[in-house]
DNA sequence: CGTACCGGGATAATCGATTATGCTTACTCG
DNA sequence: CGAGTAAGCATAATCGATTATCCCGGTACG
């Protein structure tokens, strides 16, 4: 019925993590976490191992945990993992992708160019619900693959991509990141691997590029 | 000075379950194995929240931990994942590989070659020895791109692949690994991208069709 | 003046017991 | 005789307290 106690702090500790509340390799001490959301302190390691899991924090043996240290290095590693891995993905969902798949993509863009990018003029975050539409494109782009371990190995690096953004100070310098998607979703469903895939690998590519050392 | 005993427990839990000591989808019960390791409850949680994160175990909300369910389909995806992810990252090694990765890669496959690939003659499972030497010359090769992310992304793959592969029948027909290995290490130390990101993924596709349904 | 040693305080790790939850089975009612 | 239900049991989740470890500052010695 109500939610576990330790799903509940996971959850939140999580949002909190991923939504920049904690600087990089600011400990997280399980006791003050305990108390501030009214939990034993089982339940904050719970919480945090789990996070551990999943990259979103870190362990040191008998110094507790911490967030993750991310900077330039790391935000450029993820980009080009990225670039790497999903243009492969895509030609693999570019040929086993199906009328059901074409329709998701269709929406997912639609969703996307729909959505505001900032919450507020002169934003330099973007908003949680762009953030989820654009992820929520990229992913659907990749799902006709139909291989888990893919779409998993997506979703931890971009997981990890949206952390390490949070902690660099990115700039797109005249940048259409909507062209880009619409010529991506065209590319896909035309079953044009080759184009599709390079579109990818030179938007992602970008997102390593747009980093202000 | 002596480990900790949640890392002994972690260690020792780890290890059986990638040697094969519980059945996929077996519950792994904390009291359990508090009570056999010595230690209390709390510990063997931790242990097992952190297999959870390494994808060595399935955590069940109200239902304990188990096991993870694997198969046929899983070890196809597994192999296709990888053989999709490899030889991108062997590309980018080959690409920025010094002197220094050259002899790490011959030394690895001098080990690998002259590794006993069974304990005993007529065995069906890998030896130790054999399976970490493999890993070491499949990681070596790829060390060079100088890509953590991509490095962890192959660490979990590998891992995963593993326990996969130690619950599903696997047979090789009149294959021959070690010329395999061979040409990938020369093609490699050519620095011929193509010739070696072929072979590869050649390589890791056998491993995939070499499943008995 | 610099370095090695030694408490004191804070924090992580561990424990044993308690509470909550989900499964099983026996029972009752239709 | 079958379906629904409720009690009992096994197990997971949580708690509060205890123990071990690390870090920091002070001090003595070279």
């Amino acid at each position: 019925m109500t939610p576990q106690p330790s799903e509940r702090v996971y959850a939140a500790l999580r949002s909190a993590v991923l939504h920049g509340d904690f600087a990089p390799q600011q400990p997280l001490k399980p006791q003050e976490l305990a108390t501030t959301h009214g939990v034993s302190l089982a339940v904050a390691r719970e919480a945090l191992l789990r996070l551990v899991g999943e990259g979103l924090a870190e362990r040191l043996p008998n110094r507790g945990f911490a967030v993750p240290a991310t900077g330039a290095e790391r935000w450029q590693q993820l980009a080009e993992a990225r670039a790497t891995i999903e243009p492969a993905a895509l030609r693999l969902a570019i040929e086993r992708g199906d009328l059901e798949w074409e329709t998701r993509v269709r929406a997912a863009q639609h969703r996307l160019a729909g959505t505001p990018v900032y919450e507020r003029d002169g934003d330099r975050h973007f908003s949680d619900a762009w953030s989820q539409a654009h992820r929520g494109f990229h992913r659907t782009l990749l799902e006709a693959c139909g291989n888990d371990v893919l779409l998993d190995t997506f979703d931890r690096l971009w997981t990890a991509s949206e952390l390490a953004r949070r902690w660099s100070v990115v700039s797109s310098p005249g940048r259409d990141g909507s062209a880009e998607h619409r010529a991506l979703e065209e590319a896909a469903l035309a079953r044009d691997a080759d184009r599709a895939a390079a579109l990818l690998h030179h938007h992602v590519s970008r997102t390593a590029a747009a980093l202000t050392e």
